[in-house]
RNA sequence: GGUGAAGUGGCCGAGUGGCUAGGCAGAGGUCUGCAAAACCUCGUACAGCGGUUCGAAUCCGCUCUUCACCUCCA
């Protein structure tokens, strides 16, 4: 295994070591999402995804000296429902349907978005940049364009023109645009040089809500435009990474390339990072098909950090099917993983040691390989069952406590992001109130504690019984009685 | 039709020329007033057919099957 990053590059269709192009500052773009309904559990595979990714860079970057910039865009331009050509806009078509402005609605998914993100302890990117606050930039490239030759503009669109730039469609593999003609699927337009030729500017139809001035009258960006402008405008015209989902590869990503590429004479991007795909019962959750499973619905059912956790059980270039069994299955590891950490917080002192390093340098190996997280969720296991063997002995001494403490909250905590708090871990509510429950907790124990010492087993059986009706599981373990908060 | 990915034990899911993935579920055991948890032991899996090799689930070829993209989608 790899003693330094490796990542895979879709554009080279390899493994290949990663440092910054600049020594101080590694780059990172990820599309976001277009705002115009909840998010659902693709975008929670994808933004948790590269979370981790984000999170690994910067504990890489510490080391190194350098430091990430994330950012992910927000589209709130509609864009169009069916294809580049025809259809309507997205958001002013939920704004029809939510009677009122595209606006609202593209703040109102956003917020919805965020909300959905934090809890699943996605971090915020550094920079968040939307479509709509970025039509001059948008211009401003697509100008260029026009100047250098590789964009026209036609009955008040502008197309770019796809054979001014060799190697359109290098990353999709799409390179021969005859053949992808002749499959039949790309809209044929007048007003278009070459049919594979697609819009950088579209003009504003009547009824259109959503629309600013331009050189070439009133309209909208095309819906590629905007990565290539606002990454450029905050990363810099080469960026390190650049990531997505892998049905933006064609055309999205070709068309990202291919803009900015010529607008900059430079390369656009060093690695391109592609996650795969959420199934549903082994069929494809999908917008068209309505079977796509809402962030919010599915956390009435499931903890937050249970779905993180399932989502990184597998690796992100790999399909993921979701089922009501897989995710029961993890809800049950991640609370054996839980359940460690918080007796080794509670743990009391020992005589047993316990040596991490083979542990973190098997973990760093499995993040240093691509982001090997079902790997590195693997060694933090074989790590619980050394843990939970050296504590159901002697307990540790102050040294391997502290330096079990230190693996499980760099690694599980801070990199992979699937550890509870402690408030968390006791109630699941917020510090305060956690901390009286456990109060009155310690008083209940007390008592059960008392009746166990006269062998008054129906009273202490009675406590745990009822407790567990209302939620909570008493255990009883060689250091005592300990309580947590069971999931229905 | 074109471009890719993949088929692993009951389920999920890594890996990859010889050395334990891991989780869940299941069986037996230890501990325990009981329960739960934890720990120990148990599966001899890699779609099929050929080939390369001392040795292949891992490389090559063919066959079958599945999935994604080529249309908005993470």
């Amino acid at each position: 295994m790899s003693s330094s990053l490796h990542i895979y590059n879709s554009l080279s269709r390899t493994k290949e070591p990663f440092e910054p192009l600049n020594p101080k500052l590694a780059t990172v773009y990820v599309c976001g999402p277009t705002v115009y309904g909840h998010a659902h559990l693709g975008h929670a595979k994808s933004y948790v995804s590269f979370d981790v990714v984000v999170r690994w860079l910067r504990a890489l970057g510490e080391q190194q000296s350098y430091k990430v910039r994330y950012v992910q865009n927000i589209t709130d331009v509609g864009h169009l429902t069916d294809d580049a050509d025809e259809g309507e806009d997205k958001i002013q078509k939920q704004a029809q349907l939510e009677l009122t402005e595209p606006m609202e609605i593209a703040q109102f998914y956003t917020r919805s978005f965020y909300e959905d993100m934090d809890r699943l302890g996605v971090q915020r990117p550094n920079i968040a940049p939307t479509a709509t606050g970025h039509i001059p930039e948008q211009i401003d490239l697509v100008t260029r364009l026009i100047e250098s030759g590789h964009a026209y503009a036609s009955g008040g669109n502008v197309y770019y023109s796809v054979d001014s730039f060799e190697g359109y469609g290098k990353l999709s593999g799409r390179t021969d645009q005859a053949a992808l003609q002749a499959g039949g699927r790309v809209g044929q337009r007048s007003d278009k040089r070459n049919p594979s030729d697609f819009a950088l500017w579209k003009k504003a139809e009547p009824g259109h809500l959503m629309k600013w001035n331009s050189p070439w009258g009133e309209g909208y960006p095309g819906w590629h435009l905007e990565c290539s402008a606002m990454s450029m405008k905050y990363l810099g015209e080469t960026i390190d990474i650049h990531g997505g989902g892998m049905e933006n590869k064609f055309p999205h990503h070709d068309c990202e390339i291919a803009q900015s590429e010529a607008a900059s004479g430079k390369p656009y991007v060093r690695f391109w990072m592609h996650n795969n795909m959420v199934t549903v019962d082994g069929v494809k959750m999908g917008k068209s098909l309505k079977n796509f499973v809402n962030l919010k619905e599915l956390f009435h059912t499931f903890d937050p950090l249970v779905i993180r956790f399932f989502i990184l059980q597998s690796h992100y270039r790999s399909p993921l099917d979701f089922s009501e069994t897989a995710i029961r299955a993890s809800q049950s590891g991640f609370e054996k993983l839980q359940e460690a950490w918080k007796r080794l917080l509670e743990a009391p002192e020992g005589r047993n040691q316990i040596d991490v390093t083979p542990f973190e340098e098997k973990m760093v190996a499995a993040l240093n390989d691509d982001f090997n997280t079902p790997v590195a969720l693997s060694v933090i296991f074989e790590f619980v069952k050394t843990l939970n063997g050296a504590l159901d002995r002697d307990s540790l001494d102050s040294a391997s406590k502290g330096r079990a403490l230190a693996l499980l909250d760099t690694y599980a905590g801070d990199v992979l992001g699937i550890l509870k708090s402690r408030a968390a871990l006791l109630a699941g509510e917020s510090g305060q109130s956690a901390q009286t429950l456990d109060e009155v907790m310690q008083v209940l124990l007390e008592l059960r504690k008392e009746a166990r010492a006269k062998k008054d087993f129906a009273t202490s059986d009675a406590i745990r019984d009822l407790l567990l009706q209302r939620g909570i599981e008493v255990k009883d373990t060689r250091e005592g009685a300990t309580w947590s908060k069971k999931k229905p």
